[in-house]
DNA sequence: GGGATTGGTGGATGATTGTCAAACCATTCC
DNA sequence: GGAATGGTTTGACAATCATCCACCAATCCC
């Protein structure tokens, strides 16, 4: 459970607001920020994320970047990581600011559009 | 006054969310965000947003990209602009979201580190 | 053990972006 | 009119970033 091993993540003292917006500020981002939104935890198919059309390597990028600004953890299990929010440590550190974002969060099948991938 | 000439700037119902966190995810723009959150009009000197070290035109494109996601306004008078906070504006489409932000923020004189006044 | 599954790493590439410098423009002041 | 003031625009350049691809690593299952 919690004693898994946990991919690398900054202390909950260190996370930087600027570092949350910029991780923050890009619709692929913000669509697994309200993918993760339930509180559970998510395995990182693109499928079960929406994002289907993008490789699986962009999502691990894209989940490295959220990963490292402070606003997931990442669990390992065997061969699968299970991605959640850090949503206690969030709320300690900038109150209110998570609520805010979810509350006014757009529509999840609105984000990204159809993501036309230029050929 | 209020009848002045004003930059373009989206109406408030296309302020968006993602792009507004992606201006925000920026150190400098940050510290004018903070400049700005006393509600007063502040003219873009580099000088009087702890700037000092940014060349103006660098100043004018950060305050360009923050009025273009929603979080400014500049009203235009004589040679001089005035940019203030759309602060109804955020509030109205996404509550909380400011004054999370603002709690938060970090302390402005930690923002950018170097900006050493030249006496 | 061997193969399939799940996911990450590293390189390459094109697009954005942050910055400066110099030119430019409108307004005000002399 | 001419100079100074306050900002914007454009161009250049380096850095960052998002994306893809090919390959790799660990684990699970038979």
């Amino acid at each position: 459970m919690t004693d898994d091993e946990r991919l690398p993540q900054p202390p909950t003292a260190d996370i930087d607001l600027v570092t949350v917006l910029h991780a923050l500020g890009d619709p692929v981002r913000m669509r697994l920020l309200l993918s993760y939104a339930d509180g559970a935890e998510h395995s990182c198919a693109p499928r079960d994320l929406g994002l289907d059309h993008l490789h699986k390597s962009t999502v691990s990028h894209h989940m490295r970047v959220l990963r490292e600004a402070g606003v997931t953890t990442t669990r390992v299990a065997g061969r699968n990581r299970f991605v959640s929010l850090r949503r206690t440590d969030l709320d300690a550190r900038f109150p209110g600011l998570l609520d805010a974002l979810l509350a006014s969060a757009p529509d999840p099948d609105l984000l990204p559009p159809p993501a036309p991938v230029p050929a």
